[in-house]
DNA sequence: TTGTGTGAAAGCTTTCACAGCA
DNA sequence: TGCTGTGAAAGCTTTCACACAA
């Protein structure tokens, strides 16, 4: 019953690939995502095949994009329109994502932005309200956000991201460099560059052909 | 004889704790390395194991951090003191890590920015020079850069990448949500934080319990 | 003929359990 | 006793090859 961890993070980035796509009628084949993505075509048709069919989302020249994006959503819960989002810490990188345009036609928005400095809180012009960090435990709640992108100094990210948890944050992004411990039921997904430049030099030390 | 890559980049990340580290000298044992890390302490010993041991990296109390450190750099080829990296555009994301302090210590040294917008350049204050984009091809060997972060607009990574690749750049992280091709011998990490976001949902979704 | 769908095989990684060492 | 080290088993994922459909 079960997806593979793997194959639903591939099914996630593919629906956002069709979300990208302008032409959302012409059939795309399992070769052409082949193509885009760099993943051989019979993963992806592996991966689609563990969507419970059901659907006809394939026809005889691949498959139709608007529904199959539509039963990624079903089958990995992206039930609702949009998953509400916040930035934790406005310096530089946190700030960078108020004026990020990519969540546009994604299935996440940012809708609040925190940090600890009231007066960087009220220095900032956004789109998007931001408040002080002590009202999280207000705001999160009230506009019903589940992600957290976490870009706060390095000593402060352990404790903030406890107190995303506390609020009822499910999944944290985290810009820090330093490895959070969360509670069960929340998930981290760790963006530090050295992280990735890690796993770069570690990929090309091996000798990795992907 | 070849590590596999999830233990390859798990060795990766924990060098850069060992690094963090302050104490080199009291050894450290896979169950603590467990606690930081969150990875199971038989998965982390495995891990070790497979670098090829000869040096004696552990006592009855644990492992030695320095020589472990030594061990993961050798097996991995981090052989150099670092390696350079450089920002290839510089909006708000790609200038916040101008002023990005986890570079000290770390196997990494960002050496160089650009963009193809003269004016930023010259307006930018940075403790690294920034460049124009147009010299890229002179710059990336004199300064023997490897590494490059892009942060371009969207419209602009495709093609950034490819000249990147052909400026003898071997590992692209990639922040734009465009998802690249390259050439072979050259590696892209994804860090978009959208690409972030929809796997902590998959994951969510499928009821993982890491 | 072109493309999907999928059981079964192959290939990796992780887990286990216990030997070995100080 | 406390910890590492490691073959062997278990568990996943990917790959393959071919059936099937338009």
């Amino acid at each position: 019953m079960g997806i593979p961890k793997p194959a639903a993070e591939r099914l996630a980035r593919l629906m956002q690939l069709l979300e990208q796509r302008k032409d959302r009628e012409s059939p795309v084949s399992s070769a052409e995502l082949e193509y885009i993505t760099g993943w051989p075509s019979h993963t992806i048709r592996k991966d689609i095949s563990f969507l419970a069919a059901g659907n006809d989302i394939s026809t005889p020249a691949g498959y139709n994009p608007a529904r199959l994006a539509q039963a990624i959503n079903g089958a990995l819960g992206f039930a609702r329109a949009t998953h509400n989002c916040c930035v934790v810490g406005l310096g530089r990188m946190g700030s960078a994502f108020l004026e990020y345009g990519g969540f546009h036609d994604s299935l996440f928005t940012l809708c609040a932005g925190f940090d600890s400095n009231v007066n960087r809180v009220e220095i900032l012009r956004a789109d998007i309200p931001l408040y002080p960090a002590f009202k999280m435990k207000e705001i999160i709640p009230r506009l019903d956000i589940t992600y957290a992108l976490l870009a706060v100094p390095p000593d402060q990210a352990r404790q903030t991201a406890l107190r995303l948890a506390e609020c009822g944050i499910r999944g944290i992004v985290n810009f820090t460099p330093v490895m959070l411990s969360v509670p069960p039921g929340v998930e981290v997904e760790q963006v530090s560059v050295l992280d990735a430049l890690g796993a770069l030099a570690a990929r090309l030390a091996v000798g990795d052909k992907t």
